[in-house]
DNA sequence: CAGGCAGTTGTAAGCGCTTACAAGGAGGTG
DNA sequence: CACCTCCTTGTAAGCGCTTACAACTGCCTG
């Protein structure tokens, strides 16, 4: 019994299973593909020496002859909170039962994308679905000219095909919520629009929330979407002398942090200040009081992506990009009373 | 300027690039090898041709020329909590930096992997890193003589590779630290050592620790890693008239469901009972009390997989498995006096 | 100035598979 | 019984790339 196959010792060919079942390759290739007639007697045969030899076919083999990589590609930045865990399941699983590989890129701040690994993906799969926001327009146009492209999570507008989950209503909804249910006046909204599309639609809608009440709209905190951002914001607030009663941030992870900071300076929320996020992560609904936040169908959207994405390669006709929609979750820190037990 | 390449309309070629830079094909692919020795003038003239015509080679005819797919395969469950995204991105990042790709397969209870999806992956990339428990030892057997494989945060028992962060150690210790410290004496486990090869460990240092102190080891609460899995215990431990002091639990999302399980039912943690967790998630730091628990360095290891692997698949000699160590983080549930502020 | 060498480029033989087409055999029909 | 069909199988031509080897150029040596 020879080793694992490696580089130098291949291992079993089509043309070694054919050689031993006595038939030829392209018998093989057809008892393999399941597709053309072939008679029981001769599959079984075949069947028998695949079994036996251990074959394996080549993905690079079928590839090349069959024209496709049968492989999306997914490029996502770093896997923080469930987001974009759940993106990515919604998406293998999809990818999964179209019959296709799922081939990933992270993007991490110290890593961008570069031409190299850039190519390297997109040379090996049939389509490409990008987070929005993660990589210049540019490089997105350059590549959209090589394969079918699809930005997920971002806005239909770059003329870049794009899927999201609803953001600018909700964000005026639960900054309505704030200001009518609650009571406040001085709003201020957590995060940098700057950084991702997503946050920018949220930011409009809290915009446009106060707007539409006559108040005036104050200048964003900034920030990115982790915890640390989320301690920054609270101490830019602190510092400033908290010309604010209600903070409306662009995740759970900031609100979370901000909440702890805010809270270990001697402030009270939601008696102080509401807080409210976004996605409703896991620890939303352990801490108390409990986050008042906007769940995305998330999982939802990777398998849509993964689905369009298919249709573009296969040249069915797309479909309408669609907007998925999301749903306040409200509990303790905007001031609503808690919700049951915490538990699921 | 034709419209986005698709199965049907392929694109360019390096015949493509050779005729429109006058060269032939073999210099094309040494320019972009950077390989071999090629004058300054007709490389230029190559890679403008490249550029002109938006050239992208197939990965899959790279691939069959040259032998390998540059590519590494990794298989994951659900990708719930911070866990298995922080494997994964390590993992990434590793392979990126080996200028590999990185085909993922999830692992879903109602989706197994099948021997058609994991045919399809084994055949795309050179080795397989495989999470421990996850796949029937048989399957791996057979999977071992067709590719390299990693088994992560398995045991190393069955004879397959494995790679993984310590565990008894870390669970004895903090079970110790229960016992030693807040003077509890009837602890249980909550998880099932049945479920991965890693409960199974940290169950085990729950044991060692009881017997070193001759106290009787009660059997383990059972049940999943999920949330669910959580209240699950609780209330199971509730039905049975609560005949424990301290609940070491098998990750922190059972630990922090059952807490708040627990919590609502009226009892008090640490004060009726001691909880600790295992993976140190973001709420764990959130709660309150703050969840005792056991920081592993996920990232790492799976780094050290993608590395492993393709020392493995290069040939070179491999390193020794190696166990990655952990360390213990107190906070109050287990009656510890709170660490400083929340925020990270 | 012949011979040799290094540097550069082209030629051509695969890599392992799919698939159009041809070929052969078995069975049915008039 | 000749002929036509359908079913099954084989033949062979790629798919787009890498790479060993050959060939050519210009230059340096003796």
């Amino acid at each position: 019994m020879a080793a694992v196959p490696t580089p130098e010792t291949p291992g079993p060919t089509i043309y070694s299973v054919a050689d031993a079942a006595g038939v030829s390759i392209a018998t093989v290739s057809r008892v393999l593909q399941g597709s053309a007639s072939v008679s029981a007697r001769t599959r079984e045969k075949v069947l028998a020496a695949v079994d036996r030899l251990d074959y394996m076919p080549r993905a690079s083999a079928r590839s090349l002859a069959a024209g496709q990589h049968e492989a999306l590609g997914l490029v996502l930045p770093e896997l923080h909170g469930p987001y974009f865990s759940e993106l990515l399941m919604g998406f293998e699983e999809a990818a999964a039962g179209l019959d296709l590989s799922v081939v990933l890129a992270l993007v991490e701040p110290d890593r961008p994308l570069d031409g190299a690994r850039f190519t390297r993906l997109a040379a090996g799969v049939d389509g490409l679905a990008v987070l929005g926001g993660l990589i210049p327009d540019d490089v997105l146009r350059r590549a959209t000219r090589q394969k079918p492209l699809l930005v997920v999570a971002g806005e239909g507008t770059a003329g870049f095909e794009a899927l999201a989950a609803e953001n600018t209503a909700s964000a005026e909804q639960v900054t309505a919520h704030v200001l009518d249910a609650h009571g406040r006046t001085r709003p201020v909204f957590a995060g940098d629009p700057e950084v991702a599309p997503d946050v920018r639609l949220r930011f409009e809608g809290f915009t446009r929330a106060l707007e539409r009440r006559g108040l005036p709209v104050p200048a964003p905190l900034g920030g990115g979407l982790r915890e640390a951002d989320g301690v920054d914001a609270a101490e830019r607030l602190l510092a400033t002398g908290m010309p604010t009663d209600a903070v409306v941030c662009a995740n759970d992870e900031i609100a979370l942090a901000l909440t702890a900071r805010l809270t270990a300076a001697g402030l009270a929320v939601p008696g102080d200040l509401a807080v409210t996020g976004w996605d409703d992560v896991m620890a939303a609904s352990y801490v108390r009081p409990g986050l008042t936040t906007v769940r995305q169908p998330v999982r939802d959207l990777g398998a849509l992506a993964a689905h369009q994405l298919h249709e573009r390669i296969t040249g069915a006709a797309p479909h309408d990009p669609g907007v998925l929609e999301t749903r306040v979750v409200l509990r303790g820190s905007c001031g609503c009373p808690e919700p049951a037990p915490p538990a699921p």
